[in-house]
DNA sequence: CGTTCCTCCTGCTAGC
DNA sequence: TGCTAGCAGGAGGAAC
């Protein structure tokens, strides 16, 4: 369940679900569900056990468990979803699922955690906890991430729920760059968290064309863009996120419901909720974008494509 | 250096 | 009915 929101529901229930309770096994099955994890699957395994989950964190899409296992410092448990990847708490003698890839088991022997992946995307990982490289900015309040961040969430960006998230020094980077707006919306070193959905939500709202350039944008404009991003993100967080099918669900299984409020993101050919419009969809870095040809128009001149 | 493109997977669906 | 092309919520790393 892949953007923020969705990811947000899922370290909430692993913080009600997991946070406080000792890992007594792990099994990763296949290399490949630990191919971030350099020293392979076996010692991702091995290192978990005896650990205590202290913490349940997340930055953008990037989720992690925070680990104090036997002979280290605290470690971080790097989840990543990618585009199919499911935390499932579950009794252990549960149906395996088909895509399951790897089990965490705990010491009292509640139910255990299961990371279920179809197109295998996602991902686990160890690794040391370095200092927020985003927090203590001169007018922030800091990062919200006592234990700091995962070496590979380094160069993530702040999104734009948490403290440390900068918007008017964000405004002034994205001023100053030639890229196209949804391009840098979906930029996770910019503003963390904003995937295809909720980048097309949020240029539908501030009806802004998704091949507009940033800096042909007014700051004013920009921020109204990055605005509805963070509204849009919160409602749906509301909602319990975004699901259209069995793939995007929650720890114990149950889909959100924000689907209902989409205004452009998979609804080619639909009328636009503002003025009646044919929504359509066009190709975009690999993937698609929705947008209403009348209330985002195609900016023109020689960088229009 | 910053920016853009390709690729890693499985499964579902629309269209022939 | 069966096949297949196309598409799906992401992002690292190569290539320019």
């Amino acid at each position: 369940m892949p953007e923020l929101p969705e990811v947000e529901v899922v370290r909430r229930g692993l913080a009600a679900h997991v946070v406080g309770r000792r890992i007594s096994a792990a099994t990763l099955t296949g290399a490949r569900v630990a191919r971030r994890h350099d020293a392979g699957p076996f010692d991702l395994a091995d290192r978990l056990v005896d650990g205590q989950v202290l913490a349940a964190d997340r930055r953008g899409k990037y989720l992690w468990l925070v680990v104090q296992t036997p002979a280290e410092d605290p470690q971080a448990l790097v989840i990543h979803l990618g585009m199919s990847g499911q935390l499932l708490v579950e009794a252990a003698d549960a149906p395996r699922e088909k895509h399951l890839h790897a089990t965490v088991d705990f010491a009292d022997d509640g139910p255990q955690l299961r990371f279920v992946d179809q197109r295998t995307f996602g991902g686990l990982a160890l690794t040391e906890l370095i200092p927020d490289p985003y927090a203590e900015g001169h007018h922030s309040h800091g990062s919200h991430h006592s234990h700091g961040v995962p070496v590979p969430v380094r160069h993530i960006a702040p999104d734009p729920l948490e403290p440390a998230y900068d918007q008017p020094a964000l405004v002034r980077l994205l001023k100053g760059r030639h890229t196209a707006i949804k391009r840098a919306l979906l930029d996770q070193g910019k503003v963390s968290g904003v995937g295809n959905i909720y980048a097309d939500e949020a240029l539908w709202r501030a009806r802004v064309h998704p091949l507009r350039e940033t800096s042909a944008l007014t700051k004013p404009a920009l921020g109204r863009v990055l605005d509805h991003a963070a509204e849009v993100m919160r409602e749906a967080l509301g909602q319990g996120g975004t699901s259209f099918d069995s793939l995007y669900v929650n720890v114990n299984g149950a889909s959100g419901y924000f689907d209902r409020s989409l205004h452009a993101y998979g609804r080619e050919g639909e009328p636009c909720d503002r003025c009646g419009t044919p929504i359509r969809r066009e190709a975009f870095m690999n993937r698609s974008s929705h947008y209403c040809p009348r209330c985002q128009p195609r900016p023109r001149g020689p960088r229009a494509r």
